[in-house]
DNA sequence: ATATTCTTGTGAAGCTTTTCACATAAGCTG
DNA sequence: CAGCTTATGTGAAAAGCTTCACAAGAATAT
């Protein structure tokens, strides 16, 4: 089997496909075009096509896409057709911003661990979670057999906190922390930016910079 | 003079030089090879020159880059070397993490307005800021001089309330709810979108995905 | 049945981004 | 100060990604 590589930017759009089709099926569509369908995410119409032709045949020419089905089929794509078990370590600001986001678990995304070093914080009760003591980490991850960890600590502490995490056999990991993590390579890790895309912001304020697509 | 479109990857590249420059401060570096940032940040050197060289020449052959100018120089590129007004609409889980987060103002992000239609929450002193009322969004958008617009509202009021933020004649958005936003040309517009990263593990678990870069 | 319309699926072309490789320049050493 | 080492800056090549353009399949109309 030549398992081609399928690029992050479609792995992306594949999220966005899954959004919209949630809305068109909400909608009562049965079934959408791909021009429809890109003109919903701001994409173009091949590169719809493109990017699920990677995965299979889903549409019906002259028709379009079933709505219910390829919604179905990019969830299974995504992996996003089970629930997921995580956890998340530092339960802060934004550690309790993401715990009480509903909106995970709907996607299958079930935060069943939280873990703090704070003292006030362990022990007590946060959405219906006992919050642990980092102290366990390493034990904790694997008697709940998590798949994922949410990183949500200081900056200084990350890296230290994902060696444990790493040693707990746990292979993906979505940091918040403004740092560049060291994992081995089968461990598959994610950031998340703020301060990027406010950057990114300035950067085009400041410099009149011309977005890509102006269709 | 022939302004050549700087790529997204480059200059979200260069957020990750000014942190790591940042860093290098601190441990009291002069000068960095192309190496030595590539090696911090995960990527080339080849990549970290080509990157810098399309603003000007800031190394010295044989020595490297000085930490101070160059971090002084991206911030100048940025546009982060100045104060951003920011406002922000919706202060609910994620909006009060953000309000929260220290960092945005020390790197000139400043929220200097906070925005809700929540009877409970508008005239409540937040973090030193008195809620306003949306109602009063656009007027007070542009007596405040705000330059950036952060949304964390639901996504069912997104569009509703951007099309009062283009009105008010902002030009740079930031946008939390999990919704394309329709905007004028001239509009900057990026999306935070934790959704994506989370499928985006999802996806390489269960589809045991290749890492772009195994150096 | 046949024509007409619609829209997919996909090689190939076109474009962008990354990587290579090396001339060039600066510092250091003896 | 000559030779050696180090590391930048950058055209050119390679790789990767997006768009084009059209054959072909499916539905609908006549
Ligand atoms: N708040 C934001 O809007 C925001 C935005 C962008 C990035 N971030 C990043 O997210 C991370 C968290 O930010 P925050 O604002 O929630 O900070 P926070 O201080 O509110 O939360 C951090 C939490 O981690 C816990 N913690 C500290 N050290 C720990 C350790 N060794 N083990 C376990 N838990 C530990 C703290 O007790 C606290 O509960 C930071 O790295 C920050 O830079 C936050
Ligand atoms: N909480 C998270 O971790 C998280 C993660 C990803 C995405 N998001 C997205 O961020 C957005 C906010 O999420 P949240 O969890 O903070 O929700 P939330 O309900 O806690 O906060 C939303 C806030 O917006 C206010 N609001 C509602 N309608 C408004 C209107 N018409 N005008 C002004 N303010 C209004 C509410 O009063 C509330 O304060 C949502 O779109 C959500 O999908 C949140």
């Amino acid at each position: 089997m030549t398992k081609k590589r399928i690029s992050e930017s479609t792995i992306h759009r594949l999220s966005l496909y899954y959004r919209a089709l949630s809305l068109l099926e909400k909608e009562n569509y049965d079934t959408v075009s791909s021009k429809e369908l890109a003109k919903r995410e701001k994409l173009t119409p091949a590169q719809v096509r493109k990017d699920l032709s990677f995965f299979g045949t889903f549409g019906t020419r002259g028709l379009g896409y079933p709505v219910r089905e390829l919604k179905h089929q990019i969830s299974s794509i995504l992996g996003i057709d089970r629930v997921w078990r995580v956890a998340l370590v530092g339960v802060g600001n934004i550690g309790s911003a993401l715990v009480s986001y509903k909106e995970f678990a709907k996607q299958g995304f079930q935060i069943v661990k939280l873990f703090d070093n704070d003292q006030r914080k362990i022990g007590s009760n946060h959405k219906g979670i006992v919050i642990a003591d980092i102290a366990n980490l390493e034990n904790e991850l694997r008697e709940s057999n998590i798949e994922i960890v949410v990183l949500a600590v200081p900056a200084t502490v990350a890296q230290y906190i994902t060696d444990d995490v790493v040693r707990a056999g746990i292979k993906a990991i979505l940091n918040f922390a403004p740092v560049n993590l060291k994992v081995p390579p089968d461990v598959y890790l994610r950031h998340e930016n703020m301060s990027m895309e406010l950057e990114y912001l300035s950067f085009a304020l400041v410099n009149n910079h011309a977005p890509k697509r102006s269709k």
